[in-house]
DNA sequence: AACAATAACACAAACGTTTGCGTATACTTG
DNA sequence: CAAGTATACGCAAACGTTTGTGTTATTGTT
């Protein structure tokens, strides 16, 4: 049997609301001696405080839950990390939950522990939500945003980078660099983020007056392998003289994979990549990048979910910045 | 106001304890028409169940918590996928905090929230409890369990990789490669981990009949900058021939560092890493390790915890094995 | 036909908190 | 000094479930 706030209150001859108030810090409400003799008490008594019935009582818990894919993709610490700073230094637990790979049943059964637990909110990172839990969340009630993600205007709030600027802003560095040809790998078109970003690629091309040549926009998701088998695609002797790749680690399968065509980066081949992880770093050569904030991205939408004004969650992009690196070259 | 239980027995025309043994699928208390009716209702009012009230009344949880640190390694993934991969399959939440590097205030924040919510087993990843949040935990009666971590076998039951067997390993077979000095770099000589991996390595050397010169043993972290900096200890014309490395990172940093160097690996220096990520297969060269299996370290922990013989949970650890890739070589 | 046994359900207590309200006591104020 | 007002605390209901123990019908047995 565990040490109930009832125990402390017979030990310490107080009643129940009292030793509720004064271990909840509820001020006003007690004498500091009273609260002094109360703390040792239980303290003494090894009480710890039951959280279900805490929350069940008052109707609001303090759990921030992360519902987060079983990603490939490795900037979701960062944003972990993120969300972590401001939850921590604002008292609340946090809790992780992994909805696989666009696989609906784990989703839905994530979306339902958040429900039955009625945590006071959500934040879903880099995951496309399905109609069904998406649905069931909004009908919940409870708060939530959607951190570096697909963002379509009908899904709800979001943190994210602008895919479109990050497609648009890769480009044109590539082409004031001298590139004309330029390869586009891993995008997914049937996803948000994958969309937007061809836009911006398509965009920038068409501003500069260059050609699109479709056999140079190769699709995938953000693996490394989707990196590999997109430049096996481009070959030995590939036509583009750059490429953009949809993550830091399909930027690695290109390269890797051009490398044992015998082909040198940058020398022969640029590339470039979107995310800005530390992969870019200590992989050599090192990762010209679209660099994302993800940390902030973390931060903000924490921010966001906790900020109690009762405006609605504003939607927003984080800035986005191309970081030079050895990984691409001036034609 | 959410739908109740009491609200679907109203509408339902049977009582809440019929409702709450239907809903929770206690055979043999209902009829099947009953059931089908309630079901029914249920969903047409849109319920959904209150974990909270569920768990405080029956004094149980599925929830199964996932300590770890803000790891600057990069195996928790898969531990974690491992993890999910049991527990999804028996039906259990899990929920993972974060504990910080180090930070025995974060620890301490952690365990608590797992004994205030009375989760059902915790696994503690990649992390060396601090003796305060150690006993509490110990006295709560929660069972749990490390994993992939420092053992000293008062702490209690795990299930890691057997650190020892791992320096030895590594290092006996950078010797039967040829290799008679050895640098050893990035281990922590005040955990646990880190002296077992320089035990094994001074045993192999020993059984060699070699001599170990302290200078080669550079201590550190897992981090790819321990790496980066043991390099550059070692300097331009380094005495070893070959360097063990406390985690891919680390390699990766030792590797990095060695090309500035202008060393070829493994060329002019072989570089081994501990525990065989997906990193050492997506660097150049590719990284021989002492490889881990994280993903079944996973699933072994959860099941160990989930499986509810009461005998005490028995520690054990999982096979290695070396992974020859192409950062070293025969000398 | 009488009775036991079982199936199907309802009642109500319990879980450990929080919190609105009530009530003494002590302290102001005119 | 009476009346009003804080202050400090206790009482008890409420939160939404689970579950042990009734309480009826229904079925089976002899």
């Amino acid at each position: 049997m565990r040490v109930t706030i009832k125990d402390v209150a017979q030990a310490a001859n107080v009643s129940v609301s009292t030793v509720s108030r004064v271990l909840s810090n509820k001020e006003n409400f007690f004498a500091s001696k009273t609260a002094d003799h109360v703390r040792k008490v239980a303290a003494d008594l090894g009480y710890q405080r039951n959280a279900y019935a805490a929350d069940l009582a008052s109707h609001q818990s303090d759990v921030l839950a992360v519902v987060i894919s079983a990603t490939k993709s490795n900037f979701a610490d960062e944003i972990i990390a993120g969300i972590h700073d401001v939850a921590t230094k604002n008292g609340n637990s946090v809790m992780i939950l992994y909805a696989g790979e666009n696989n609906p049943t784990l989703q839905d059964k994530a979306i339902k522990t958040v429900i039955e637990r009625d945590v006071m909110g959500v934040l879903i990172v880099a995951l496309e939500l399905g109609d069904e839990s998406l649905s069931s969340l909004k009908t919940s009630g409870i708060p939530h945003i959607f951190l570096s993600t697909a963002a379509k205007e009908n899904l709800g709030p979001f943190i994210a980078s602008d895919d479109h600027a990050i497609g648009y802003e890769a480009t044109k560095y590539l082409i004031e660099h001298g590139h004309h040809k330029i390869g586009l790998v891993g995008m997914d078109e049937q996803s948000f983020v994958g969309t937007q970003r061809m836009t911006g690629y398509r965009e920038a091309m068409a501003e500069y007056g260059l050609a699109v040549n479709e056999d140079w926009l190769v699709p995938g998701y953000f693996t490394f392998e989707d990196g590999e088998t997109a430049m096996a695609h481009f070959g030995k002797q590939p036509e583009v003289t750059a490429i953009i790749a949809n993550s830091d680690l399909t930027a690695i399968g290109v390269i890797d994979q051009a490398r044992d065509y015998g082909l040198e980066v940058p020398a022969q081949l640029s590339v470039m990549s979107i995310d800005g992880t530390k992969l870019t770093r200590i992989f050599r050569p090192t990762i010209t990048s679209v660099t994302q904030d993800f940390f902030q991205i973390g931060r903000a939408g924490c921010a966001a979910l906790l900020n109690d004004d009762n405006e609605p969650i504003q939607s927003k992009f984080l800035p986005i910045k191309i970081v030079e690196r050895n990984s691409t070259r001036q034609l």
